[in-house]
DNA sequence: CAGTGGTCTAGACCACTTC
DNA sequence: AAGTGGTCTAGACCACTGT
């Protein structure tokens, strides 16, 4: 793991458990630099990662200041973005509804930057929390890039199986949150009504080597999701 | 200006200008360095900005390769994010449903950072591109650090008098998405039935020095928009 | 193997806040 | 006036890609 990013952790679980109570002002960029042993460049970007996430707020000229953060939302959409650690894993299950391997579509070659009529793996699963529908998810991802997916897996973690066995990077994602109206899997898979909204995110997710991996639709109930982050500008 | 944002707009035109085509490979990071008389570092500080926004991908080891990056949406949302510049202004308007200055609550002084007792402007706006409804926004902003908004501000753009009249410079959003039914004022002003979903995004903005000065709601009809966004993890 | 991007450092100047 | 974060530089080493 690099620096800045090791940095970040160790400052958040500090602020997490309140050694950095919120509201209050935390040691200047330059101290904290000094403390692990880096360049004021290196600070800068933990730092940076911290405020992105909400854990700390930076008023320049001024001085930076802990943060408290609401996790729980949060929280979700972390692990829905497939992240690598730590939900609280109050029971999550996946109920496998389909799962395939096929030739890719045009359209979906172009998403995910394939040759003409590779295989892809074609998913469709229930996400289970607290013994309640949660989510449904329409996924698929290049055989060739992520050999070796099988049932196992996905009840395990397709993430988790990408990092820890095949010892690739994720990098960036890149996605697309609407409303929409449920349809008859949603309905059947959602335990919706033909008058409850439905979020939808569309990503594709890339390795930390630029190349795509993943195209998904997942579907929530309105009233169980909430999308947060943070943007500049 | 920044320098690495200029770097990065400059470069962003010439993709959206095809002297990048889409696919091509673009020089290597020290050679756009050089020709933009900076160091790596800050060139690398601009390549991020633009792998963000989605106009290059890069491949570590190999290089950078220019994209095609749609629009459509993305400038809708840059737009309603209250972005700086350039949206196609087709015909974008604002009707003021109400607008009162009043004492903040409790919990909109925590969420603004405000001492109690402080004025907020209340503001209700309908708005409207192309002729046709396009959201409903709920805006409050403290009076004692955005002095001076009124109507005629509010037709014009509250985040170009920020810049532009106050010289300040807005920073951070945090940002909440959900789907939600209609309530009767969705259904008066986006033309909604009691089955048509809404969007609702939900934020605080900051300025630059990391003083909130926004909270607002903005809701959606389902088929009208879309967020689009980037994220690492 | 050479080329490329990712990361890191030490030092510098600036604009801003705070006193 | 002193303290603080934002930005920038030149140079360095590394892991990776592509040949």
């Amino acid at each position: 793991m690099n620096k800045y990013e090791q940095i970040a952790f160790e400052l958040r679980d500090e602020i997490r458990h309140q050694i950095y109570p919120a509201g209050e002002k935390m040691p200047s960029e330059e101290e904290l630099a000094k403390r692990f042993s880096t360049s004021r460049v290196t600070m800068s970007r933990a730092l940076s990662i911290l405020k992105d996430q909400g854990w700390i707020i930076i008023r320049p000229g001024s001085g930076i200041y802990a943060r408290q953060n609401e996790t729980d939302i949060d929280v979700q959409v972390s692990w829905y973005a497939g992240l690598k650690d730590r939900l609280k894993d109050s029971d999550v299950s996946s109920n496998i509804i389909s799962f395939d391997i096929r030739t890719a579509e045009e359209d979906e070659c172009e998403r995910l930057e394939l040759k003409k009529n590779a295989k892809i793996y074609d998913i469709i699963r229930q996400r289970i929390v607290d013994g309640k529908p949660f989510a449904l998810e329409y996924t698929i991802m290049p055989v060739r890039l992520i050999p070796g997916i099988n049932e196992n897996v996905l009840h395990a973690s397709v993430y988790g199986y990408i990092q820890n066995e095949l010892h690739l990077t994720i990098g960036n994602a890149r996605r697309r949150i609407h409303a929409d109206k449920p349809d008859a899997y949603d309905i059947q898979y959602l335990d919706c009504t033909k008058d409850t909204p439905v979020l939808e995110i569309e990503q594709v997710v890339t390795l930390s080597n630029g190349k795509p991996f993943e195209y998904s639709q997942s579907r929530f109930r309105y009233d169980r999701t909430a999308i947060i982050y943070n943007s500049r500008g």
